[in-house]
DNA sequence: GCCAAGTACCTTGACAGACATAGTAATATG
DNA sequence: CATATTACTATGTCTGTCAAGGTACTTGGC
């Protein structure tokens, strides 16, 4: 994978990319896996250990539910979807993404006169 | 502190901003610690703690180096200045920041047809 | 028919960053 | 002279991410 980001700088927002490729509607671990990667033009990958690691977490909370699919034609797939609270965590979340983006642009990007203006 | 941000969307980015104070001249812990908070208008705020934890970090990478100051005057202060990898780790971190940025807003913002077009 | 690659799921253990908590000690302020 | 602020440090805990490893089925090429 070519043009790589930094797991670190991606760390925190792994519920809220999750949240929102399901938001597009159910879908199981394996395509949220590859959705993830084809999303970000194939400049990042949530391993998997770590997606099906905030899967059981997100439905512990009550964020998503899950359920099997159809095995009698091809092999077996877990489905996800999004309950009414995974959808407000969503929108929660990306006004958080929106918020921090805005502080974290003036903490790096910030020169010392930014402060005095 | 109102308008708080979440600790979790930030992290990753400590040194890039501990960097980022630096740039515009030596200083010490705790001014740094308060100048962190002023720059995001009172809505971040980064723990002590994690501050100390950090200069260890990047000084034993050689990212920054200390010096106790004239303790003469007013108690005793360690300052820190930024090394010219220090230099060059900022413009890497900060180039990288820009590319999670643009990463992060297709992950997070983007919806299904954003795949298509 | 068989083997490799891909699909699909899961677990365990390790690690690193951030923080809560606690502490020391000096200085400034009223 | 008591209190708040300045200033630095250490210890232990928690959480998210991943590396590594595993199981099992399906698809496609030869």
């Amino acid at each position: 994978m070519a043009g790589k980001i930094s797991t670190d700088l991606i760390r925190g927002h792994t519920d809220t990319i999750i949240l929102n490729v399901l938001r597009q509607g159910d879908s199981y671990g394996y395509e949220i896996y590859k959705k993830i990667i084809e999303l970000s033009k194939r400049q990042y990958e949530l391993k998997e250990a770590t997606l099906y690691t905030a899967f059981r977490r997100l439905e512990q909370d009550g964020y998503i539910l899950s359920y099997w699919g159809d095995e009698t034609q091809g092999g077996r797939r877990k489905y996800y979807r999004l309950t009414d609270n995974g959808k407000q965590l969503y929108e929660q979340s990306r006004e958080n993404w929106t918020f921090a983006k805005c502080i974290l642009d003036k903490l790096i990007e910030g020169g010392v006169n930014d402060v005095l203006k």
